[in-house]
DNA sequence: CGCCAGGCCTTAC
DNA sequence: GTAAGGCATGGC
């Protein structure tokens, strides 16, 4: 076992776990208390990631980051979970509006997340008229069926699956396994990934609106889940994925940002978010709508 | 019971 | 290109 720790000043802006892997946006972490998405989440629980072959836990302390891990887990944290970002100067950037500056200041330490593409696509296609707590229950599905079994610290841990072993999966197993009109759509999407057809992380190279579009070619995968894939996992910090709460802030608070087709529409808010980080404005805007910190 | 949840697909115009 | 209807499942 290797173990280590991330000094607070590393971490420019701040962290909060809780608020950054229990906000919708990941859901490939667990928790070792079982309690993930409680509103009390106990401070001494661990949270802990399968990937790659390797098992991290981390949990916070009264000074940053500790962890514990099958391999030198810093470089791993730092990726998934984004801490080197300058999450000050983000907060600093975001544009002067009642909402944005409220739902920044009621999640302080809220960072978005980078998770692996193929994960990102089907956790999403997954997402589809979902809540997030089921999200959650259908990728940790997956990944107990299909994925593989990693032991740590005395406790089995499982990867999310990869394309060849998602594509074993057929429809009828995985309506059985709960995922209801979304199993065709994984079914397929893993088969296209596992053939070689296309993957999702080849949208990296292109620029934003061409890589929602590229996305949009696996079966399940529209504009809004696109978005996600570009936001939470390729690092298209301006995508801004419009779901049925941002619409909720559009429709109240933003009406003019409505033009009709997703694609204007994002355009609109993407500039009322102050473009470049606007994804990162809309997680905070989402997460606070979402568990009704906020209201519009 | 009805309504809703990080929507997408097919079909029709 | 846009609009309408169908689609699984579980919580409230």
């Amino acid at each position: 076992m290797e173990t280590g720790a991330i000094p607070d000043g590393d971490l420019t802006g701040g962290f909060d776990a809780y608020l950054t892997i229990e906000s919708g946006q990941t859901y490939r972490w667990t928790r070792s208390d079982g309690r993930l998405y409680a509103a009390d989440p106990s401070a001494d629980a661990w949270y802990e990631l399968a990937i790659d072959g390797e098992v991290i836990r981390v949990r916070p302390t009264g000074d940053g980051l500790e962890w514990r891990s099958t391999t030198d887990a810093d470089p791993i944290i730092r990726r998934a979970l984004r801490l080197d970002d300058d999450l000050e100067r983000i907060v600093d950037a975001a544009p002067d509006d009642p909402l944005i500056q409220a739902a920044y200041e009621a999640h302080r330490g809220l960072r978005l997340v980078r998770d692996p593409p193929f994960d990102t696509l089907i956790s999403f296609i997954c997402s589809a008229q979902m809540r997030v707590e089921r999200i959650n229950t259908m990728v940790s599905t997956l990944a107990r069926e299909y994925g593989t079994a990693i032991e740590f610290d005395g406790r089995t841990h499982h990867d999310f699956p990869t394309p060849d072993q998602l594509a074993t999966a057929t429809e009828s197993d995985l309506r059985d396994l709960g995922l209801g009109y979304r199993a065709p759509y994984v079914v397929d999407t893993a088969r296209m990934v596992a053939d070689g057809e296309a993957h999702p992380a080849d949208a990296a190279e292109l620029p934003y609106e061409e890589a929602r579009e590229y996305l949009t070619r696996f079966v399940g995968v529209g504009e809004k889940v696109a978005d996600c894939v570009l936001l939470f996992s390729l690092g298209f910090d301006e995508a801004v994925p419009l779901d049925t709460w941002i619409r909720k802030a559009i429709a109240a608070t933003y009406p003019e940002c409505d033009r009709g087709s997703y694609a204007e529409t994002s355009r609109a808010i993407r500039d009322r978010f102050g473009g470049e980080y606007a994804g990162y404005v809309q997680t905070y805007v989402f997460h606070a709508l979402r568990t009704g910190t906020l209201s519009v």
